[in-house]
DNA sequence: TGAGCGTATCAACACCCTGTTGATCAGGCC
DNA sequence: GGCCTGATCAACAGGGTGTTGATACGCTCA
């Protein structure tokens, strides 16, 4: 691991890390539609044109941003999977907590990518990036347990993954913006764990099949 | 039902409407931040000016327009009620259809509202209202099934009821957007009603409790 | 009938934000 | 010392929003 730039700019890296910092802090307290780009330049001590020597757009501060996050999320998914052992409710509980941690971990640049989204394609490419990431491994832990007849078959586990991974994605988002209807003041990881649980485990009966009709009293 | 408005303006209320037209037709195309208020007003054939003695913003615009859906989605809700029988099943599938149904019935609204709701509060609150409105049959529905002991306890209904339409809503978003990761060919809603029903009529055994442990196989 | 009042309309303005241009400056290097 | 490259910014161009002030239309009431 040898360092690559022999020749280090005396301050044009820090200006870039400059930015990058001034926008995670403005974020903390106003929206990305209120963060100008001469925002984030004075608060790098530049001014706006320099700005863009840094960054071609506010949307590419944000990109970075979320960058390090995706390349976190990736890492902690791998990690969760090789901590716990063979309990696998801990293994789903463990692996929830990953994900719900990614987005709260990173609540204001998480409600500012869900805000850009509409607006850039690159954001929504990278934002399914690593959505897919936590899909891949939740359909792995469901086709696993399909395949060892632990959990009933029925609904596709790919369909499965991303529905849940969908509402996981939307209940926290909206507990991060304040939305409503809420959860009230319970946690969100345990509603969640809750469905995953049944809707992973347990045996439909409202299938698609036409003609089903009386829903039978599971205990 | 007799005619309010006497002195009846020989084009204002015409106007307002071409506007209301206007918006629906460029949102078809476009996206709302890419509608000017400029293009709304030359849609309507009126000046930019004049077109805010009509609406004070584009966000009055859209409000209008989703007052509209918001009013639909209230009476069809109580029309999907009446309408099955004793068919817990369809009742459940008719239910789901109807909100799917107002969600992709209004494609382009839907989604010009989800991009503006992070800058207008008026916006989320009519939003969040018809999603209550939603959320509040589901937990009517799941509670009543719980009572009937057609469904097990263990989640609160309320909390199930908001986690069902918050993924309902995501997946259905994600559809409309065009965004991944997909459900594929499938429809959606078949997907989403298996969940429901798993996640209303089935036990969990994934539990908050500390110490469940081994996830004991279901057929 | 004509003064008066609300309705409706818009040119012109003030403002803010984005992104670009062209000039400038500082330092390493040959 | 001349020159390229990195870095910087004043000034500009362009597009969007919302406001102002003047104007025109038509109805009503004296």
């Amino acid at each position: 691991m040898e360092r690559r730039r022999r020749s280090r700019r005396p301050s044009g890296d820090d200006r870039e890390k400059a930015i990058l910092a001034t926008a995670e802090q403005l974020l903390e307290t106003r929206t990305i539609r209120d963060v100008s780009i001469d925002d984030l330049a004075r608060g790098a001590g530049i001014s706006r044109p320099t700005f863009y020597f840094y960054f071609s757009s506010k949307e590419a501060v944000i990109l970075t941003l979320l960058d390090r996050v995706a390349e976190e999320a990736g890492q902690v998914r791998g990690a969760a999977l090789a901590e716990a052992g063979d309990d696998v409710a801990a293994l789903w509980r463990r692996g929830l907590e990953t994900i719900v941690e990614t987005f709260v971990g990173h609540r204001a640049l998480v409600l500012a990518v869900s805000q850009m989204m509409p607006d850039s394609a690159e954001l929504r490419q990278l934002w399914s990036l690593i959505l897919a990431g936590f899909v891949d491994d939740v359909e792995l832990g469901i086709r696993s347990e399909q395949q060892r007849g632990a959990a009933p078959g029925g609904i596709d586990a790919r369909h499965l993954a991303v529905a849940l991974i969908a509402m996981t994605e939307r209940l926290v988002h909206s507990v991060l913006a304040g939305e409503e209807p809420t959860l009230g003041t319970v946690d969100p990881l345990e509603v969640v764990l809750a469905i995953w649980s049944r809707a992973i485990y347990a045996d439909d009966h409202l299938g698609g099949r036409p003609g089903a009709t009386g829903p039978p009293a599971s205990g």
